[in-house]
DNA sequence: TGATATAATTAACAGCGTTAACCACATTAG
DNA sequence: CTAATGTGGTTAACGCTGTTAATTATATCA
């Protein structure tokens, strides 16, 4: 009697296909190109489908995103592994990560953080429990947590200074990724200084 | 003879207030609501119209940008005006000008920075000399250069600086913007926080 | 007054997200 | 085994969008 069980299969199967295409289809040839109507045609099935599976195109993208967030904390797990325990330098990796990974992905980090597609739904879905954005972002908190143990820092400073952290590299990221012409210093150097800068803050206070 | 002169200044008034209008709307209701059509209409003219006085949509919304950029370059004018001449005092008024000015008009940040305009016309007109937003960044490059007088900071170490700091003001400006459910510490605290952070990476190196 | 240049319009194209109505098929109940 | 039910998919359409070719109206000049 696994019939209704082979059924949930095929659905989720062709709901993973359609978001595996959109991602393909966003790292190809970007958001503009990404319409319902050709992500139907690449995957061979009517327009009206889609819906089936998704409420609209921003449910659609949402899940997109999350799959884009997933790749960010994977990464980061992989960091959590590394032998060299210092919090600091694993930070310093975990930034890096951050910024390589964004311009790795110029198109898809567009949407992940430039578009608001929380505008048209009612729920706030970015950044929410349970979400991979929210991991992410997780992984960052819990990092500098623990850069600033011996520091007394309270919740709130901690939270500031993630915060601050997080804006940054992310400002970093995405006008690098959508500011291509204007004189930038070398790349790696400029990433670099902005992690040095952001260390800073971390130190303990005197 | 004139007659040229008044077409000449009849053309420019109706450019300049189709801008205004595509402005007004964009405060109004956000760029996903601001189509060439519903422009036209606003102004009470065809959506051909528009097409005399701009090359395209993204031609149109360069000259909406660069009209906002220009609010910025005005508050960061009142600064330099300033008495007090303390160049770390005014470079942390003018990165909290920059954030609160973004905060104020969200809808049109988020088409400054967000959209990356650039994609479809070939030129790079973000950024490039003589446009607004060269000048505003001009602004933070100086107050940089002016607080890092005494400290043999290199043209790129300072250019690297101006920078981070204008990736993190941005970076923290866009985020609270589009991630407005995001459990955010005390925004004031948050943003002097950031400012803080930066203002350290310009002390002299010991 | 008639010729010319210019400003603005109408109508259309191709594409978009989305939805109502419908069809074909596999599953279930009688 | 047939009939009813439900599910997955499609067709066709609505009302938008940016953009452009062809056309008209208008104002200036000779």
């Amino acid at each position: 009697m696994g019939i209704k069980e082979r059924k949930e299969r095929q659905k989720e199967q062709l709901r993973k296909e359609i978001i595996q295409a959109a991602i393909s289809m966003l790292l190809k040839d970007g958001y503009e190109k990404l319409s319902m109507r050709r992500l139907a045609e690449r995957i061979e099935y009517s327009p009206t489908t889609i819906y089936h599976y998704f409420r609209d195109k921003a449910d659609l993208v949402f899940n997109v995103i999350e799959f884009a967030f997933s790749i960010f904390v994977e990464r980061f797990a992989k960091i959590n592994l590394l032998e060299d325990k210092d919090p600091r330098e694993m930070l310093r990796i975990g930034l890096r990560t951050y910024i390589e990974t964004a311009l790795e992905y110029p198109k898809v980090y567009k949407v992940m953080l430039l578009i608001d597609y929380n505008m048209k739904t009612e729920v706030c879905q970015g950044l929410q429990k349970g979400t991979m954005s929210e991991k992410a972002f997780a992984f960052l908190h819990n990092s500098i947590r623990e850069c600033v143990k011996e520091n007394d820092f309270s919740e709130e400073e901690i939270a500031m200074n993630s915060q601050t952290i997080w804006a940054a590299i992310h400002g970093l990221s995405s006008l690098l990724i959508t500011q291509p012409c204007f004189p930038w210093a070398p790349k790696d150097k400029l990433i670099d200084h902005t992690i040095d800068t952001l260390m800073k803050a971390l130190e303990k206070r005197r």
